[in-house]
DNA sequence: TGATAGATCGGCT
DNA sequence: GCCGATCTATCAG
């Protein structure tokens, strides 16, 4: 840890308050491009074994059914139902033969748009992330769709969950990160609509992804 | 430190 | 059959 950094600690009793206001339904029920940059900073919580995981989102990206790169692009499928489903659901997909990514549905019934969660920053049952993670590197634990998913117990089963009524996984308000703070950039892992920028992730965080946007990369010590 | 190939399997052409 | 909204190990410099 470096004393300069000098981290600013909210006091327990804050941090409970701010997790406590679950993001409601109409949250979701906008644009993919509007909620993604809007989850920047909320936080991701998941009940598990008495526990409660959090993890604060700093990464996400926006799909659309007019969107080739989407799963949703050539309609509705069994798969890709709980996309086109209202929003607020969980859309898990199963993808390179052994990993699981997560979006968050969004707009309309049958619009077939959604979010993916890309990376977050860890706060909270560190500890039982880095078990199912098998790393102790912190910064490995969330960075990245499939990593976040692990470290969160997200698999198959919970594909279709509700964060705005289930009590396993939900995302509460948190604190939205300030426009002048987002970063946008081309999406990641992308063949098709490159040129879209639809990727977000909160400016100089070291909890985002591998594979920032091409530009600015300050170097770190 | 940065780039590249391999793993591994479900969904779609 | 082929390719994918990825991650990790390994190799080169």
């Amino acid at each position: 840890m470096a004393p300069d950094q000098a981290p600013e600690v909210p006091p327990e009793g804050s941090r409970l308050n701010i997790a406590a206001r679950r993001l409601p339904r109409r949250f979701y029920a906008r644009p993919s491009t509007v909620v993604a940059p809007d989850l920047l900073g909320r936080l991701l919580l998941r009940r598990l074994d008495g526990e409660t995981l959090v993890a604060r989102i700093v990464e996400t990206e926006a799909y659309q059914q007019d969107d080739p790169a989407s799963h949703s692009f050539r309609g509705r499928t069994e798969r890709t139902a709980v996309m086109f489903g209202p929003a607020g659901l969980l859309y898990v997909y199963f993808t390179y033969g052994m990993h699981f990514c997560m979006n968050v549905v969004t707009g309309g019934v049958g619009e077939g748009s959604a979010v993916l969660l890309r990376a977050a920053e860890p706060l909270d049952g560190l500890g039982s992330m880095a078990t199912r993670r098998g790393t102790n590197d912190a910064r490995l634990l969330c960075s990245g769709p499939a990593r976040l998913t692990e470290a969160m117990a997200v698999g198959r089963d919970m594909n279709g969950a509700d964060l705005a009524e289930g009590d396993e996984l939900w995302i509460a308000a948190g604190r939205r990160v300030p426009v002048d703070r987002v970063a946008v950039g081309p999406r990641v892992g992308i063949q098709l609509a490159v040129d879209v920028p639809w990727r977000f992730c909160e400016s100089g965080s070291p909890w985002v992804s591998r594979g920032r946007p091409a530009g600015r990369s300050r170097a770190s010590p």
